[in-house]
DNA sequence: TCTGGGGTCCTAGGACCC
DNA sequence: TCTGGGGTCCTAGGACCC
């Protein structure tokens, strides 16, 4: 059945909201970003983009660029609601919702025209409504899948509607350049580039055989149905989460082994919280250490049973370092805590260490005698 | 110019088992 | 006496997305 499916993305989402509260700033080169020395910039206006700033470009490198811009911290909370009420005005059209961010969200329209008309009108509807309703411009697509909702709409940016009709899908896509296909990053752009193959016209000549052999099975096949528009994934409104983490990059690098455990230690705790707030179990405990070089290490283990113990969960964070090599010189940039195998804590497997003495007892257990000495079994402690 | 933070998915090699 | 083949699990790294 053919479907027709919904894009829309928010034009200079977090700088946009920044000149909607402060009118003042309208029409200045805003630019939303974390803080020197090692921010990056999360958005520009795009009277920034004049200058040449661009969403992930060091902050510093910006100000060299637009020193006379306004730089100001990300406010999550505050672009969160905003998101809330785009979201808002989307459903009363569809409840098939898949946001992809605060600025971006799909939205599955097939069938729903006996309720609300012709595709093309609800596109025109929301497209002009948005501003209206939150006084902020956006980009809307409509074709028939995702890949190609998306393009539309990125070709309708700043502040425009596309169609693109199925019988249109070739015709639009053959002029792009083959990295405004979704899933081709700058790695796979360079090998197609040095292929001669830049636009998806190009890389549509190419044999599936050609491409599995140069991108393997999935990676090949995947190219050839986006070269030609074909994309069947669905818009699915609730992902499960399937891992949590948080990870932080410091001023300035950490040498310490002390220092550096303590932070991993923290933020172990940290995404413990969340795991709980949320309500689930891990069962695998992951970290990231990233050195001064850049270099990035990553360690992960799986633990007997799931758990949202937060001193079992730290440990694990910290033991796991000691597998890590830090090159000789190497001071750390980087530190990550990341949790995954997530199973609801409705399926809590074993008792609950309800007594926060109790996970202090065990913590002092381990520390002294090891991590064999007392651990979690498939049915509680061993 | 030195490169955030939060995620997803894929690949490849080794261990282990039958 | 150097000899298999398949399946699954686990780990580390990498590409990609917003």
């Amino acid at each position: 059945m053919p479907r027709w499916i919904l894009h829309v993305d928010m034009d200079a989402f977090y700088a946009s909201v920044e000149e909607l509260d402060h009118p003042e700033l309208r029409g200045k080169p805003v630019i939303v970003a974390g803080p020197e020395p090692r921010g990056v910039v999360a958005t520009a206006s795009y009277s920034a983009r004049k200058f040449g700033v661009r969403s992930g470009m060091p902050t510093a490198q910006a100000k060299r660029l637009c020193p006379q811009g306004i730089f100001l911290p990300p406010r999550f909370e505050r672009y969160e609601e905003v998101a809330q009420k785009v979201r808002a005005i989307l459903r009363e059209y569809s409840p098939v919702l898949e946001p992809i961010s605060l600025d971006e969200a799909f939205l599955d329209l097939t069938g729903t025209e006996l309720l609300h008309g012709p595709p093309e009108k609800v596109a025109a509807e929301i497209h002009a409504r948005i501003p209206r309703e939150t006084g902020l411009s956006c980009s809307v697509g409509l074709g028939p899948n995702k890949l190609l909702a998306k393009l539309a709409s990125d070709s309708a940016k700043p502040g425009g509607l596309r169609i693109v009709r199925p019988e249109e899908v070739q015709s639009f896509l053959d002029p792009l350049p083959v990295e405004d296909l979704w899933g081709v990053g700058p790695k796979t752009a360079e090998r197609l580039w040095e292929k001669g193959i830049r636009t998806v016209r190009d890389l549509r000549e190419i044999p599936v055989g050609l491409l599995r052999s140069w991108f393997g099975q999935k990676g090949g096949e995947a190219l050839w149905q986006l070269a030609r528009g074909i994309d069947e994934s669905p818009v699915v409104p609730v992902r499960a989460a399937k891992s949590i983490s948080n990870e932080v990059t410091y001023p300035e690098d950490l040498f310490e082994r002390e220092k550096i455990l303590a932070e991993l230690r923290r933020l172990a705790l940290l995404v413990a919280d969340r795991l709980r707030e949320e309500g689930f179990l891990a069962q695998t405990v992951q970290i990231k250490v990233r050195f001064s070089n850049f270099v990035t290490s990553t360690r992960q283990t799986k633990l007997p049973a799931p758990t949202d113990h937060p001193l079992i969960l730290a440990e694990e964070a910290v033991g796991l370092f000691s597998r890590v090599g830090v090159p000789p010189g190497q001071g750390i940039r980087l530190l990550g805590v990341g949790l995954a195998d997530l199973v609801p804590a409705t399926f809590r497997p074993i008792p609950l260490f309800p007594d926060p003495k109790l996970g202090e007892a065990l913590w002092e257990v381990r520390r002294k005698f090891g991590p064999d000495s007392l651990g979690l079994g498939p049915t509680g402690l061993k």
